[in-house]
DNA sequence: TTGTAAGCGTTATCAA
DNA sequence: TTGATAACGCTTACAA
């Protein structure tokens, strides 16, 4: 109940004022004389005192919270990018996450208590849409949340005004495009998860266009979630179809091995290929063909701009897939 | 900078005092008259407000954070528990997360800040080592955070006097010791992980026992991160050795999905099975024989006992594994 | 039902 | 260098 040590307690204990207290245990450096500091130093120990964070951020108008917001921490996409930013907030800051299940609203409502809290920074790592009404709400949230002294960065699409940390989705999946018919891979379908999600659109269209430079065309298009689930239900639908294509390409590795799932249940042989090269999935056999995404550092990146000093103007930090051809789309006897 | 919207703006726009506003935002319902209680939700509307949360704890001595404190949130295991967790506390909580990278230190740390800041609960996912110095530490920690009136909850082994969600380690390990044996397997190695960590040393000692209600023992048992890679680097050195065993229990997924990874390397066919039945590698082939655990239920469990009223004594919840005969393990020549 | 005012644990201004 | 004391944004007796 009323255990929660004080600053006051320690300033009693020490023989000094509340200010000089808080000086010591928080303020500047060399302001306080070296006996007061050593005695409310070991007065802080004995009581075993820890600073109340939220007062101080009170008391302050900042404090040191960074908001993560992500639409699914058990993804591993986002897990992994949610892990390397943790190691850069952590030794100065502390991280709350909220996750969106997907869901848009929930977005603006984090901005909104993160800036209520004066939060140092918030990152973004939920997919852009196509609600474009949405995405103005929430670029307005941002520009409110960074006018009110906050950093704001995000990963993903470069469409929110803030610092963004921007995955060449499309440049990477033609790349893949292109590497898969230089393969000798003749047909193709994909699995385009949700229309509505940039990411995933970004994607169609960059293997779209690499397909299109090498005179081809993807035979079948189908949406549905962007989950390991969607894959399958999306492979399985595909399957069901009278012909199928021989190489099927998904638009993240999550909803690949879901469809890889689909493939081998039915007991057929087509090539599969994913997107982001997730660290989790490196082992599966047969292994992912997919565009490597380098997820820590995206976290990393994202951090650093988070912790950093605001910069004179906003930063786009664009970063490249690299095609990682596996044994997942070797061709062996279609030769 | 100062364009955070206050409640004594929203009251003053609404005409009314200070206290009525609080009492209209946050506070209890039938108190404030119909007519100011409009005008204030108009101007709170208006104006954009949004309650600053750590005012709120500060004034109220109490707060609505969760800690949840993992040792790596990359790791499929704890993002499973944590995603679980987040959806039961999102809705009245706000979480914050702490990952200790495995250093121990770092728990206290976050118990001891959870508690300056009358955390309302911490749920500690965090493993328990052989370590007593820092495990009576933790404990008392989270005495004074329990008196302090908070709810603690942890995962793992139950040593730390607070309210607990318990997997049965040795009792799925030793399940799956005699279903591997009943399978047809002979001879076995165990991927021990951290000889510190108690719930590797509770896995390792359920197989154990397990192999000797059939009369045998493993032939070899290696120490290793609880990681992939040290599964890798475990099962790299024991394939190494003269004579290999037919069968390899890895004490977690990720460690046998790592295992699987040099077998395959090698070319060589050894079977593996690990324990916790990842959802994210379900989908794995050759598919992995393990010990699932319900690591949804296990995070709500622990959620739901975190947002409780505190009981009048404290609970253990046992949860209990489910061997799951997979692939991995399937004899076809040996037979 | 409403308002006044005294807190909550800190920080920061301003004298001393 | 130190210490009163007024903030910070909010809640909550206690009065009116």
């Amino acid at each position: 109940m009323g255990s929660q040590v004080t600053l006051a307690q320690v300033a009693e204990r020490a023989g000094v004022s509340l200010a000089t207290a808080s000086r010591v245990v928080n303020g500047s450096e060399r302001v306080v004389g070296a006996r007061f500091r050593e005695r409310v130093l070991a007065a802080a120990e004995e009581l075993g005192y820890t600073a109340n964070t939220f007062a101080q951020a009170v008391a302050r108008g900042r404090s040191d919270v960074v908001g993560l917001v992500v639409p699914d921490i058990q993804d591993p996409y986002f897990s992994v990018i949610a892990a390397a930013a943790m190691a850069v907030v952590e030794p100065s800051g502390e991280m709350m996450l909220g996750t969106t299940l997907r869901r848009q609203e929930q977005e603006l409502r984090y901005v909104s208590t993160m800036r209520a809290r004066q939060a140092r920074a918030v990152i973004m790592v939920g997919s852009r849409t196509t609600d474009n009404t949405h995405t103005r709400q929430l670029a307005e949230a941002i520009a409110e949340f960074v006018a009110g002294g906050g950093r704001a960065v995000v990963i993903g699409q470069d469409k929110l005004g803030a610092d963004t940390v921007l995955p060449l989705n499309r440049a990477g999946a033609k790349d893949l495009a292109l590497a898969l018919v230089d393969q000798g891979h003749r047909s193709f379908g994909i699995l385009a998860g949700p229309s509505t999600l940039l990411t995933a659109k970004d994607r169609v269209d960059g293997f779209i266009d690499g397909l299109a430079r090498r005179g081809r065309r993807p035979s079948v298009i189908l949406h549905s979630d962007f989950t390991r689930d969607g894959g399958y239900q999306a492979m399985s639908q595909l399957l069901d179809r009278r012909t199928t294509p021989g190489c099927v390409f998904a638009v993240n590795d999550v909803m690949a091995i879901g469809a890889m799932a689909a493939v081998r249940e039915r007991g057929v042989k087509i090539a599969v290929a994913g997107f982001d090269d997730i660290p989790t999935l490196r082992d599966v056999a047969p292994s992912l063909t997919t565009v490597r995404l380098p997820l820590e550092d995206m976290g990393r990146m994202a951090a650093s701009m988070a912790m950093d000093e605001p910069g004179e103007r906003r930063r786009v930090i664009r970063v490249k897939g690299e095609v990682i051809l596996r044994d997942s789309t070797t061709l062996v006897r279609n030769a």
